[in-house]
DNA sequence: TCTAATGTCTCTAGCAACTATAGCTTCAAG
DNA sequence: CTTGAAGCTATAGTTGCTAGAGACATTAGA
């Protein structure tokens, strides 16, 4: 049995974040010591590697934990599985689009900016007036990073 | 003098967006009609358009409230918006590669997946094992997000 | 065996950048 | 003059953690 200081170790997740995960239901409440601490088992560790590579992967925890419980199913199709991989695979492919347009655009405001006063400064300028944008970087739909 | 609804309308920034940056100081307090409500001039729809310009661009609203005091002192050096231009992109550019190993990771998962049961699952196997993984997608810096 | 250091416990609050809700008041059109 | 849309304040919720306080548990060394 490993202390949760051991387990975020092994995991490569902070001692709170696990707390958080239990609390949140995505980890199951862990088994306690005799002075009440939690003790983990290799399946929690197994568990929370799972969670931590699919936030590494940039999954919410809301797919995670419908990819969790598939994950306990192994009889079931895995469709949903697939599923949900594809959406999280759209997404990053919709968020790689939009920065490499802020890319461009945030490339052309530095290049142009000559250095001098902020009364010349294509930067300001830039900001201040749309107009002057090679492309459309127009309503952000944010989300969650990475 | 446009009303707060009209001003969100030409800035296109939704009336809640605009009464919280007035909140936390990023525009200043807007003078009353006789009934309370708030009356804008055509300055202050520059600077909000301003402010989601650079939202767009991906720039936090402390580097955005950075840039207004810039902005406001058109005969400062204009080095300080500069570097502020540079560091957003710096960060753009990580995050995009980032992104992009994401994006090959999640692809390799979805097209080896078979579409079976769970328990030949590719996607929910390379979520268990981390090994399985062709990059190094690890340690996330999660920042705020486009 | 005692003690000191480190680890763990719960609980609460904070971060960014909003968004949503409730219950009220004001404004503009007909 | 009425009605409905738009505005007001205040508070709480969102996501995925992170930080702090103050108390208890565990363990290594003297």
């Amino acid at each position: 049995m490993l202390t949760i200081g051991k387990l975020g170790a092994q995991a490569g997740v902070k001692v709170p974040t696990i707390r958080y995960y239990e609390q949140i239901g995505i980890l199951p409440e862990a088994e306690r010591s005799a002075g009440n601490q939690r003790r983990y088992s290799r399946k929690a560790l197994e568990r929370l590697a799972f969670i931590r590579h699919a936030r590494d992967l940039g999954f919410t925890l809301e797919a995670i934990r419908d990819l969790l419980s598939l994950s306990d199913n192994p009889d079931q199709s895995c469709a949903a599985a697939d599923s949900i991989a594809r959406a999280q695979l759209a997404e990053v492919e919709s968020r790689l689009a939009r920065l490499a347009a802020l890319k461009a655009e945030l490339e052309r405001m530095v290049v142009q900016c000559a250095g001098g006063r902020i009364a010349d400064c294509r930067v300001i300028e830039v900001l201040g007036d749309h107009s002057l944008c090679a492309t459309d970087h127009h309503h952000t739909l944010n989300q969650t990073a990475q």
